[in-house]
DNA sequence: TGTCATCAGTTTGAAAAAGGAACTGATGTG
DNA sequence: CACATCAGTTCCTTTTTCAAACTGATGACA
């Protein structure tokens, strides 16, 4: 399986994972929703290199998961903000960060915390069935061949 | 940053990243949600390179998510296997194969189906707030710097 | 007018990681 | 004995990544 080939794969997964699925993307991801846009704004707070910012950058832009937009004509100067695509990796990011919270945390305590404008409170991320609402568990899971046939996750 | 130092950053998303930010290391995770267990059946199904599966595997059990376990004495036969920390990865690959149904998705439909055994309905995984169980999207939560200090993601 | 600073990149050469294919070693099967 | 299975390891090539310098448009300062 060729990494050029991924995203045409017969699973959500690897079609997600084209995308994402490398160490850079998911850090400049965690920025965006930062509300981080720009270039040197990026390069600065990641440490990354600006050739690699830059070749990222523009998958983002191809994949549709960030709009390049100009915010200055004289010079040029362009920002990177997320599209609707975009923001719906939120749930990705969000259960990275408490997988991280749980499982790799030290004495310190959790770096951030999170608070839900709607209700008030602080809270963690949780993974429900949409059906019934119940925290969801691998275990409690069966997997079904869909239209779109084969392999993939249970 | 460098990749061996990312683990320790004051991030709970970098220390997440070091551990599953790579392709082949998701890949290889949707394979044990889906019961492969064995070097052969993750080599045939995913087409990694022998070298790279066994340094992938390695990894996973040396960040405690994958335990090997022998299932023949002679010879020595090794399985891999889900440990609790393995199996709270789940909604992360949850939310990426919701994501690719929903964005990366093709005329065909959507390669498969999850079906929730306590409720039995097909259903689709939802990130709510642990408080109120509301839906969340980005822009309704606030970020705090948390008792283990500053940047991460909101 | 000349010099420096800012921003968004591009270029170049060296170092690290990934890919491909063959090989090892313990065992069991015909 | 020859061949097959499983779980890796070794070796060599190709691709990515890293680090650092360079470009080019513009503005600010003196």
């Amino acid at each position: 399986m060729k990494w050029d080939m991924l995203d045409e794969e017969t699973c959500s997964l690897s079609r997600t994972v084209a995308v994402v699925g490398d160490r850079w993307t998911l850090l400049i991801l965690r920025e965006c929703f930062l509300r981080v846009r720009r270039f040197e704004a990026f390069q600065s707070s990641l440490q990354i290199t600006r050739h690699l910012l830059s070749e990222r950058l523009k998958k983002l832009v191809r994949f549709g998961i960030l709009r390049r937009v100009p915010y200055s004509d004289a010079p040029k100067r362009y920002e990177y903000i997320l599209t609707q695509k975009g923001l719906d990796l939120y749930p990705i990011i969000m259960a990275m960060v408490h997988w991280g919270d749980t499982h790799m945390g030290d004495e310190r305590g959790r770096p951030l915390l999170h608070q839900h404008k709607t209700c008030g409170k602080l809270f963690d991320p949780v993974m429900v069935c949409s059906e019934c609402g119940e925290v969801l568990h691998a275990k409690q899971v069966h997997v079904h061949a869909g239209p779109g046939q084969k392999q993939a996750v249970g």
